[in-house]
DNA sequence: CGTCAATAGGGTAATTAGGGGT
DNA sequence: TCTGTCCTAATTACCCTATTGA
């Protein structure tokens, strides 16, 4: 079959991202419903987080750690 | 336009649903059989389904951040 | 006709959503 | 204000075998 779909963009589930902020997954919803990280709701209503966005969320805050931006 | 004979809808395999949606293949005939998506089932009983309409529920589904600026 | 990957189906375990309270 | 934990209900993931599709 191979179907030409094309769509790089890998999707976290929310106990991945908790586990990659070392957080409870329940939090990473509450950073969901607050608007501050993008998510995609599946028909059943679990979400779905991009990791490329995770990730940048990640390294900004990595960044913090050793520098004085805010 | 070199292909103005036919506009022939795309139809994806529950796996390449699934692939979009970060879930099990398993799920996605759940939501079938849910009516949550419309399917079309082939004479053998297999799904398949509208990429148009799987794109259009992927994107409705979606919500971006708010601000990532901080 | 034969082969191989994917899917359907049923059943059980794990994860998640949502609200409430610390 | 933000996070971790408790609860129930719903959704999803993984196990199996038989059939379909290419």
């Amino acid at each position: 079959m191979a179907a030409p779909t094309q769509n790089p963009e890998r999707l976290l589930t929310p106990g991945e991202v908790a586990t990659l902020f070392r957080v409870d997954p329940k939090t990473v919803t509450r950073w969901a419903s607050a608007g501050r990280i993008g998510s995609i709701r599946t028909p059943g209503g679990h979400r779905r987080f991009r990791e490329s966005e995770v990730r940048g969320l990640l390294a900004d805050l990595t960044s913090e750690a050793s520098n004085g931006l805010r």
